[in-house]
DNA sequence: TGTTGTGAAGTATTTCACAGCC
DNA sequence: GGCTGTGAAATACTTCACAACA
């Protein structure tokens, strides 16, 4: 077990769950196929993806909705919440910082940082943005297990590496650089301008074929 | 030319792309070995990936670099610039519209419509939040290709549809379903939740593997 | 009976390795 | 001599198909 998993299988994992979300009531069972037809995947695929993780389904029945989804927030890590810190509190900073979804899932945003002036002070929520000054200081005081990198590249890694320094678990990158850290040190890439680039491609080549 | 190209090498080529940006000044020239090391990749990797769209190095020399960056927008499709109407003004729509790397990439956010009439009317920068009861009438007019749906998961589908009955070309979606359009019109999913619980999930295989 | 869990078969993607060319 | 372009080999991922079993 714990073998190494693809990436497309964790994002699988992530839809089965987001599919039973809207599942009525509870005590149900549910089928792979049926958990195929909402994701976008093949009722053998589901099974595999599950099979990583142990046999939790039952022969002639399906799965338990229940149990299912308590598995599957175990398997991604959301059995829990995660303490995150906010870097960056700019636009994109702000948006994720209002996100629903996220306090939602168990992220609980402790702390925010921005390396500029007029920012640091302001209040947003229950929080104030903080000088980048007492970085690592903070981080180990509210045990930040997560941070979440919403700055410039110029100032990802050097953030990245303090973040590293100050015991974080994980880093959320949106700034469009590859993060040079240790691997025991998971980094999630999110890169809008790739996002839309691979949007532009997909259309020129609908048009390329057509 | 032109099979199907894998998701994986269209986000590689875009990475070459960035990596080229910040290359000493012009004429110079690149091999896939150093290409590689900016990337996150091999060299064989980077040649396979290039090979898809015809030869365009110079053996024993290695690929000029303004020519490189200029076949790779082309091949992206953002040798030109885009026509872009952003659904949902509300905090991600505006971190997306105020993105400096989108208008320096040939993004042009032409429109921005919002349901909620406290918002209609609202001025960002040039443009001015408008009614969804004159969607398809705007998009056609101000000949819109490409939308940004950043709307709850609730009215995403509706809009989606509406924006391809309108004549456009693409779809980028943040909301966190799956959208049901013609297969002509690519739909580029963007799912921030989804990236958290992939981070929180290798947090975990860390753990459990240490 | 109906549906899971899983080896085996089939595809897709990546890496190797080297002929071909600058 | 050095580096690309590319078939062939290796690896990774998905689908098939069926034994196991509630």
């Amino acid at each position: 077990m714990t073998r190494k998993i693809p990436q497309s299988t964790v994002r699988r994992l992530s839809h089965y769950l987001r599919s039973l979300e809207g599942f009525e009531g509870s005590g149900g069972t549910i089928s792979s196929e049926e958990l195929a037809a909402r994701g976008q995947t093949t009722a053998a695929q589901v099974r595999k993806d599950l099979s990583h993780f142990g046999s939790f389904g039952k022969r002639g029945l399906g799965y338990q909705v229940d149990e299912l989804r308590a598995r599957l927030r175990q398997i991604l890590g959301i059995d829990r919440s995660w303490r995150v810190g906010l870097v960056g509190a700019g636009r994109i900073g702000l948006a994720l910082f209002d996100y629903p979804a996220f306090q939602a899932r168990g992220y609980d945003c402790v702390a925010i940082f921005d390396a500029d002036p007029a920012k640091i002070g302001e209040a947003w929520g229950e929080q104030t943005v903080r000088s980048p000054d007492v970085f690592e200081e903070v981080l180990r005081e509210l045990d930040v297990e997560l941070v979440i990198l919403a700055i410039p590249a110029s100032a990802a890694q050097e953030m990245a590496e303090r973040a590293v320094e100050a015991g974080v678990k994980g880093i959320l990158n949106f700034a469009p650089i590859r993060l040079n850290v240790p691997p025991k040190v998971p980094v999630q890439d999110v890169n809008l301008v790739m996002e839309l680039e691979a949007l532009s491609f997909a259309i020129s080549q609908a048009e390329r074929n057509a």
